[in-house]
DNA sequence: AATGAATGAGGATTCATTCAT
DNA sequence: GATGAATGAATCCTCATTCAT
């Protein structure tokens, strides 16, 4: 029984799919055909709507990082002082939802699909860029021109945390999780401005 | 012409294509034909040596990995005090080879692998716990009982740049890659042994 | 909007559609999907106008017949002796228009259509017959009781003239197409009604 | 059971049962897999000698056109004067072989094939070529430098022959079909070499 | 009159792996 | 010790076609 405008309502729940498959297959192999059965259509009705898989991929990952965005813009609001800005951030990056078996499964493909796929690159790229940028203006007021690169430390910390926690099966609370982020923010802070990075 | 004693041969030469595979396909699906094609044997021969393809790829992975350990170790055995030892485990994990194309690609395939094979997820950890184990050890002469602490913030620094890195097409040189480490070691060595660490 | 008196419209469209995608996929393979886009409507139409695809085609290929047809015709009017009539057929079969690459690949995939299709087959069969019916027609106040064979061998040099012209890439000016045919005419014209044919 | 030196035996079998699948399926999608069954072996291994589908389609082509030169080339050392030697090069396009089914669809395929695949139109070219110049080659000590011309003309006329006659089911015996040619010959001998041909 | 929704059937191709030699 | 032979299983993707709207 074929309704009108279905067609948000399936792109979304393959999207959907498609993240579920990734938490349940750990592999990268999540198939076409494992995804639109598990989203209750045919695989055809998959490359109907987004071409090939790694749009459907794409997709997915999109997905996830306007979730991220979301929720990371909402945490933003609530706090006031560039300090509580930047905690927010880190905290933000280790939210709970981040390590659902899903979540990181998705990363993993991402990373993946980036060295092979153009648009995937650059999606990537500019989540890490955001990422800076959004840590670098709230360490200015608090470390002036050291912020850029007081900020790429920051990130990286946040990236190899987040792996670190992901590669264990058994997942840290958030709070152990940024502790290590939080003290090194301590630390440039306290260091102050006037000092010059490397 | 089967000659006597060919096993060890055959098997660093299959690890061997194994690892420039990886580099050429920047894909996860280095397979095993290509693989023997380039090590100049037949495909069921890397069977007959390795029993499967998760074998070979692991017996790569353990190869770079012992690689990496001799030279860390080397790199520790010319530093004299606990803060060149440190400099010198940070510059290790950012020496040129480690950036060589397959062997980023050989990490990421192994991270990969890891999520569906114990044996790579026990390989890795003991890499994780190894590095961490490191840092801890030269750290404490100098900040005392936050060396775990610390070390664990500097572990996921050291990983998080490398994955920054691997994602640039264009790699860094160590020097640029390895500053904010140093710096947060700098930071963490400044605030002397008796602040609690988070 | 649908609006009334479409069906005309909709099927010369879609015939259009048909002649213009053989042309660009040189391939067999024209789609009713591509062929609908390149009208503007949904596939469903097209099988709502035309039941199945191979109608589709059918209809294509009498419309160029229909067109060849309908030149044929105007040319041998300008026509007056029964010489004059028969070069002006054998010019008519290498009017420019019989070399566009769309229909030349219509050509194409109608002989291909006439293996499986009945409908096609007698189609492709009646233009045979009319061809040399035309010939024949023509010849026999020239060369008496000889005439049919003699437009078999002629209508035989058309089609293999055509499918010669069709294969190169490059296309020659019908004026050295039709030489060859025009020069047999010649011999058996000259060789006159009395000789009897093979 | 594997045996050493299949190579060579599946490679023939799957030709033969390609040819053999063209003859039966009417259409041009004769697919892989229904050339390897009748060849008694996995589509896999099709791909394993050839590559892809189209190479194995060459492979039959080629298969048919060396039988087919040979035929050609015992005919004419059978033959003594320029004047045999052309009646025998007409009458080996019209042997019965040609017209078995298989063959006659193998020649539609190849003549599909050509209009995309580079390999199949150098090879139908080559083909063309070879026969022009072989009918050249005995019409010069008989009409001398109009030769060629009336090579072109022969040669179209084979051509157009043939497919009148392979798209009747039933099909001519070969000596109604060569008469047309013959009829040609006689003609433009019986011109001479004087006479300047178009 | 027209279409969006949906699919079943199928097809080329790939690949790890097995086994007799 | 080494390999050629062979395949089963799987995957992505395409397309004509149907049907409710």
């Amino acid at each position: 029984m074929p309704k009108l405008g279905m067609e948000p309502i399936r792109r979304a729940s393959l999207v959907d799919a498609a993240i579920a498959e990734f938490g349940r297959a750990r592999t990268l192999d999540a198939t076409v055909g494992q995804i639109a059965r598990r989203a209750g259509v045919s695989p055809a009705l998959a490359h109907h709507y987004f071409g090939a898989k790694e749009q459907l991929f794409l997709a997915a990952m999109r997905h996830i990082l306007r979730r991220f965005g979301d929720q990371t813009r909402a945490a933003l609001k609530r706090a006031e002082t560039p300090r509580a800005r930047l905690d927010a951030l880190a905290r933000a990056c280790f939210q709970p939802e981040q390590f659902h078996p899903e979540v990181v499964a998705a990363w993993r493909n991402f990373s993946v699909l980036a060295q092979t796929s153009p648009d995937a690159q650059r999606l990537l790229r500019r989540y890490h860029r955001r990422l800076r940028s959004n840590l670098a203006h709230d360490l200015r007021p608090l470390i002036g021109a050291r912020a850029p690169a007081a900020a790429a430390g920051v990130a990286a910390m946040l990236a190899g945390i987040y792996i670190g926690q992901a590669l264990n099966t058994a997942l840290a609370s958030d709070d152990s999780a940024v502790a290590p982020v939080l003290r090194h923010l301590d630390l440039e802070i306290a260091a102050g401005p006037s000092e010059p990075s490397a």
